[in-house]
DNA sequence: GGATTGCATTTTGCATGCAATCGGGATAGG
DNA sequence: CCTATCCCGATTGCATGCAAAATGCAATCC
């Protein structure tokens, strides 16, 4: 009677070189559009080229890697047009995790949402950038898995993971967390009275407010430059 | 100036096996939530071990096929639930597509989409069950091809891949076609007219429509069993 | 001088070999 | 008769080796 579910899993090389690719990938640790060199890369992870490029794949579905035949996977850059198609879809998806969780949510599911919502505009008026981000993130995510469908919770975290870098930056250099911080009450609010339909549009629009101020921060290059 | 772009293409078999596989998936030639065992599929697709596992973890993380670690993979199998959760994020996404349709297709793709509606139709009259499956697949596809989004160009290949199947069986038993037809009428109306918020709603309906005749098929068992 | 061809090195793609793990059946025990 | 354990064949997971293709560079030609 083992009271701990944790059957000491060990981890298979090649999920365990998945999660570890994605992070690096999404921290920026490996560069938009850099070269995936498999013996270097297998080296630096510990682990041999046959699960390295087993990983690889597995991304290269995800699109977070690109793959040229014969010549290796790349880092998937993505520019301004690819960022507008990204939360035209994220939109869609989060605008119907609206609908789904205002009909379905229970009371504790909308408290802990609120409660994060709280926490973010706490770190956002101690000016914690990272922790403000990650409450933001994760409020978005909450209420996507609460709506217990697996299925667009895989599609929004494949899609959200291809933005999640640019989206970042775009906090570091646009000040705009005032309006974001009042979308996100009037979303509680939405959510309080289990108004499906408000909540879905207020959503996608919060989703165009973002990617507005996402395409203005790629515009402006990332170390504000001597005004060049 | 080579007025052919034909590289000679050499396929990379890994890419050979995700397309196979995925076929085999598609076409239940594989049937849900049976075993991939790599040694006799990697012969039976004249391929080794190395590039049909990498084309396994590709299909993985399309969630065409589930990997079980030490276990091995696993046609994914879609129950009752898992098809409502994927035609609800179709529904969604389709309902962006017909948006951005209306607000961008140029005039002589509304008349693709209108002759494969015809043909559809025509098929239908005929009782080609196959031919009608199919133009009614490449209309939805169409429409969301031509939105020229390919975030969800792919966001849509994906899951549409995992309904495919059971739709094909649903309308194999369901006898509803008018209605279908029907539907698809005011589509081409809502297109024409360019009104995306009405053609939204119609596809998102649509997709419900499906869902119901798909969910009352798969109640009812394949090969219709004598009222047992 | 610029472009091009040929060669050497690097890197990808794939096959094979080997260790770890799983599943099943026989056997021993209750 | 049912349960538990051990063992062995089968299968997965991973590392390595080798051939093919690409990249970089230098020599060559125009």
């Amino acid at each position: 009677m083992d009271t701990a579910p944790l059957p000491v899993e060990r981890r298979l090389l090649h999920v365990a070189g998945i999660d570890r690719l994605r992070d690096m990938i999404i921290q920026g640790e490996l560069a938009p559009g850099m070269k995936l060199n498999e013996r270097v890369l297998a080296e630096h992870l510990g682990i041999s080229r046959t699960p390295l490029r087993e990983a690889i794949k597995f991304l290269a579905s995800e699109g977070l890697v690109e793959l040229q035949p014969n010549r290796g996977a790349f880092v998937a850059l993505i520019d301004a047009p690819r960022v507008r198609e990204v939360f035209l879809v994220l939109g869609a998806l989060e605008a119907l995790a609206g609908e789904l969780v205002c009909a379905q949510a229970t009371d504790a599911q909308v408290a802990e949402i609120r409660a994060l919502h709280y926490a973010m505009v706490l770190h956002q008026v101690r000016g914690d950038l990272a922790a403000y981000f990650r409450c933001n993130q994760d409020i978005h995510a909450r209420l996507v898995e609460f709506t217990g469908n697996a299925t667009l919770v895989q599609s929004w975290r494949a899609l959200n993971a291809k933005v999640q870098r640019v989206r970042y930056m775009a906090n570091l250099s646009g000040e705009r967390w005032q309006q974001a911080v009042r979308e996100h009450e009037t979303m509680l609010d939405a959510l309080g009275a289990r108004d499906g339909a408000r909540l879905g549009s207020i959503l996608r629009d919060h989703l165009a407010h973002k990617l507005v101020m996402v395409l203005d921060a790629l515009d402006a290059p990332q170390v504000k430059p001597e005004a060049g």
